[in-house]
Order: C-alpha cells, then sequence, then structure tokens
RNA sequence: CGCGGGGUGGAGCAGCCAGGUAGCUCGUCAGGCUCAUAACCUGAAGGCCGCAGGUUCAAAUCCUGCCCCCGCAA
C-alpha cells in the first residue's frame, strides 16, 4: 500500500523503519515538523522523523502548518491509500482527514480510551497503573477519540520510567501497525468505537511539572519522579549559601519508615540521602546539581557538605 | 555568536576575586583498638591543578587561544 507517514517524535521512529523496510508498502513521503532551533547552541534540528526519512531518501515535508490547501494539493498528489500519524504535533482537520483513499491511522502510546493527549507515558506511571499499552485507531476530527483498530497490552515494570516505557511502546509500534495494514488489505478492518464515559485526558506537560512535592505520600512521590524521567526531569531546589539551585533526582528508593516534616533530609550515608515524604520517605540515589554531572547522591552529598536537616524545596 | 556553571591525587568538592609551602569529605594500603565490624584511633601512598602560549622573581590563582563535560532554554 502507498502510505504517508507523518510525525515527528522518537516514539513513531520504529513503526517508520518497519513501513520503510517493508517489501509490501510503500513509503510515498513523510510530514514532520519544522526544523527547530534545539541543544545548547540553539542550532535548528531536524526532528527523529525526518533523519530516519532521509535515511531511506524519501521526500520529506515540512509545513509550518498542515490543515491547508496546499498541503492538501501536496497530499492528493501523492496519492497515499492510508496516512499513517504518530506523534506529529498537529492537530489534522477534516479535509486532511479525508485525503487519503482508505483514510487514516494514528498509532497512540496508552490503552485508549484512557489517557488521550499528549502526556500518556507519563501518566500511566504516575497514577501506578500496572499496565499501559498501543493503540492503533481511526482518526477523527476530535482529539484521539477515533475508532480504535488494534490495541496491545503491556505490563509496567516496577521501576518502569517514562523513558523505558516510551521505548518499550515504540517497540510496540511496528507489528501492531503492520498487522493493522495487513488486516486492512484482507479487507478485515476492525472499528470498535471508544467509550467517551470512561476516557481521560492528559495534558501537555510543562518544565514545572517535574517539581517534586514531598508533601504526597513516598509511594505517589516515587511514581511521580519515575514518570518524569527522562523529561521534564523529575527536580527540587536546594538552598545553598543563599542560592538556590536546582537538584535533578533519577532514582530512588521507597523508604516506609522514614519519619520527618516533607523535604527533610533525614540521612545521609554511603547508600544515598534520605528525604521525607508525607508519608515515609525515600532514600536518593542518583542526582544531578545543576551545572554538575550526574552523580551518587552520597558523592554529590559530600562535595556539597550536605548536612540532614536541610530541606528540598 | 541564545543565557549560565564546571574541568584540582581513585570519587565528589574547596582554594582562584585580593599570585608566594596542595586543603576538605571519602576511597585505597599498613598498623592499632575491639569478641567483632562497613565503627573508632594512628600513619602512608597517590596530583606535572584539562591542553598550549603569555605576564611575573614566582601562576591552580592574572591574560590569550583551544579541547572536553554539564544546567537553563528549545
Amino acid at each position: 500500500m502507498r502510505i504517508l507517514f507523518t510525525g515527528t517524535g522518537e516514539i513513531g521512529v520504529p513503526a517508520l523503519r518497519a513501513l520503510l523496510e517493508s517489501e509490501i508498502h510503500h513509503v510515498v513521503g513523510v510530514i514532520t515538523q519544522p526544523d527547530r532551533a534545539a541543544g545548547r547552541h540553539q542550532e535548528l534540528l531536524a526532528s527523529p522523523v525526518k533523519q530516519m526519512a532521509f535515511l531511506h531518501h524519501v521526500s520529506v515535508y515540512q509545513p509550518e502548518k498542515i490543515n491547508t490547501t496546499a498541503v492538501l494539493e501536496q497530499i492528493n498528489y501523492l496519492k497515499p491509500d492510508i496516512m499513517v500519524v504518530c506523534a506529529y504535533g498537529q492537530i489534522l482537520k477534516s479535509p486532511i482527514l479525508k485525503s487519503p483513499r482508505v483514510g487514516c491511522l494514528n498509532l497512540h502510546a496508552s490503552l485508549l480510551p484512557k489517557y488521550r493527549g499528549s502526556s500518556c507515558i507519563q501518566a500511566a506511571i504516575k497514577n501506578g497503573d500496572a499496565k499501559s499499552g498501543m493503540t492503533v485507531m481511526w482518526m477523527d476530527e476530535g482529539l484521539d477519540t477515533g475508532d480504535i483498530f488494534l490495541q496491545e497490552e503491556l505490563k509496567l515494570a516496577r521501576d518502569e520510567t517514562a523513558g523505558t516505557l516510551h521505548d518499550r511502546l515504540a517497540s510496540q509500534g511496528p507489528s501492531l501497525l503492520l498487522s493493522a495494514l495487513d488486516l486492512i488489505g484482507k479487507g478485515k478492518t476492525i472499528r470498535k468505537a471508544q467509550s467517551t464515559s470512561q476516557a481521560t485526558y492528559v495534558k501537555k506537560l510543562s518544565k514545572a511539572d517535574g517539581h517534586v512535592d514531598w508533601n504526597f505520600p513516598q509511594v505517589e512521590v516515587e511514581a511521580h519522579i519515575r514518570s518524569m524521567i527522562p523529561w521534564p526531569g523529575a527536580f527540587n531546589f536546594l538552598n545553598m549559601d543563599g542560592e538556590k539551585k536546582s537538584v535533578k533526582i533519577f532514582q530512588t528508593i521507597i523508604s516506609n519508615r522514614a519519619k520527618g516534616s516533607p523535604g527533610e533530609i533525614l540521612r545521609i550515608d554511603e547508600h544515598g540521602i534520605l528525604v521525607a515524604a508525607g508519608e515515609g520517605g525515600l532514600l536518593l540515589r542518583e542526582v544531578q546539581l545543576e551545572g554538575r554531572k550526574r552523580m551518587k547522591a552520597d558523592e554529590m552529598a559530600r562535595g556539597i557538605h550536605l548536612t540532614t536537616g536541610m530541606f528540598l524545596e
């Protein structure tokens, strides 16, 4: 089939690669977001999807806005049977959605109708869910509201972070997508409406969402921290000589017996830094002070002469 | 040229602004104490202070250039 792939983020890359390497499908083009200034020197950076497309010498289109007649004409020229959308970053409107011969499929990293929206991966971890998964759905004009085609579950690990879950979900993409396309080829299309009453929405995350609030019970704080790794990153502020410095938290161990005011540093030893939460506490194992490298918590504590009684804010 | 922090024995840092015997918390090794120990005491080894120039009687420290690491922002 003739496929038009539309996506930007890393999560769609394995699926795109599978399509590019497929012998029965032909990727007629790739639409991705324009290159953005990024990195330490604000240089223009191509999206992961664009980079993958370049490796296979596929035409790439980067419209500032996708819902324009110019883009529509371009799509009509490419004559795709199916448009596959994954983590693109723009909402597609009706004219575009109707342009591919068969329709538009979306790869979404949650078990819809749960977690419609953009921070679906983080939400599953933050809420302590036992499972998540990948969904292939037929797109409509709503935000992740289309009929479900295929879905594949996945159990969350105890130490799952948004990063590890992202990668595992991404690797589910190829087989799920190819199965869906295979079914379409055989005329065995599936469309199952989403239960609106069970639908939940999750907002796009910002840097501030990574701030750790120690007032919550240890289990919730720990899940929150894992859900923010690697982006936007779980962090707190540390008051050092009147200067507030940010500390990123990468790895913790739950402590049920810890007791103290939320955010208080209770103990520092070779195992790490014990911090009190609303209930119990967490032993910080791996942290990173701003401007410094990521390191073991006890090493950071040694270097900056951290003492018990200080607070993470 | 987006803003900023940093490169000092094996680890994490201080010292730099006001040049002049290399310091702190650990680790390692040896000895001691102890029923015993990851605890305690004593001692030791281990650094051309990122690289290259320059200023100076003298540079980790001041000046110039370069390399590398990181935070913010995106």
